[in-house]
DNA sequence: CATATCTCAGCAAAACTGAGATCC
DNA sequence: CGGATCTCAGTTTTGCTGAGATAT
């Protein structure tokens, strides 16, 4: 109403955010992280994924047979919910769950041949995702905002428990 | 793929999160800011304050006295949440609320004395917050990082809707 | 009438907790 | 026995939807 003139920014007034929060760090981070999380969640949600799917399929893939507190471990799901991950991953046939003959408190999940395909797929699928969120960025500032931003997880993996 | 020693990282491996899924940027993301998120939330609940108190009080300060609605868009507060915020902060007194008599449709929410006193330490605790999540960064690498993401959250912004 | 504001009631997804059963 | 693993049931938080009441 009335009034107005600001030297906030070169926007048109109206509803724009205060400088003051939107300079905040940790309030960028959790823009861009919605938005990029939104990005990726649509995306699989097209080819029936999750991104908890494509975690433990790569993991499979690069590990080998894996018990699922392992893929806990590895991907940073929750314990508790690795249970409903596997279950639909097995319900599709893209991995298969045996009791582990050496120690039978475990599951050994493997990745079959459907599951190898799938994960190409969504490999590819999610390259264009990250390409679409970090669109207005160069090849050298997405260099530059991954190195800063695996500094930070690394940072915070080494003091505090978790590893990235 | 034949195998490999892994040129994954300087890591002792045990628990390692995959190469291909660490540097996925969107999961890097994800990971940072949920740390940030965490620590500022955190921060600000040793005050007994939230993020959307904060934001709200830095609006006022910034705006003058104005609407439910208007904070909404401001903040990004849901339109449906501001109630709720209002009322905490209405509760303690920071702000007021006061229904609007050129519009009676709206209420006019007005910054206390008190509420610009919570503002001040909120200001300092915040910068303190940041400070500890942008530790393990440099001054220039700082304005670097928040120069990338404001671009990315521009983009967002002016391609969609919502502004930032 | 269409639109805007404020409010409340409730949903859906996600992260997390707790506990029981089994096994090492 | 202590400690892991798998599973399920349930809590909490958060962003969001929907709708009603009121006013423009």
């Amino acid at each position: 109403m009335s009034s107005g003139a600001s030297d906030m920014t070169h926007h048109v007034d109206g509803k724009a955010t205060p400088a003051r929060l939107r300079g905040v760090p940790t309030r960028l981070l959790a823009m861009v992280a919605a938005h990029a999380d939104r990005v990726v969640t649509e995306g699989l949600a097209r080819e029936e994924a999750r991104k908890w799917h494509y975690a433990v399929l790569v993991t499979l893939e690069e590990l080998g047979p894996a018990s699922q507190a392992e893929l806990s471990r590895r991907t940073g799901i929750y314990r508790s919910d690795v249970v409903a991950v596997i279950n639909e991953l097995a319900g599709r046939g893209l991995v298969e769950r045996a009791p582990d003959p050496a120690d039978r408190r475990r599951n050994v999940i493997t990745l079959t041949p459907e599951g190898r395909d799938t994960l190409r797929r969504l490999d590819a699928l999610l390259a264009e995702l990250q390409d679409e969120v970090l669109a207005p960025l160069t090849g050298a500032e997405r260099d530059r905002l991954i190195e800063l931003l695996t500094r930070l997880a690394d940072h915070h993996a080494r003091s505090h428990g978790r590893d990235a």
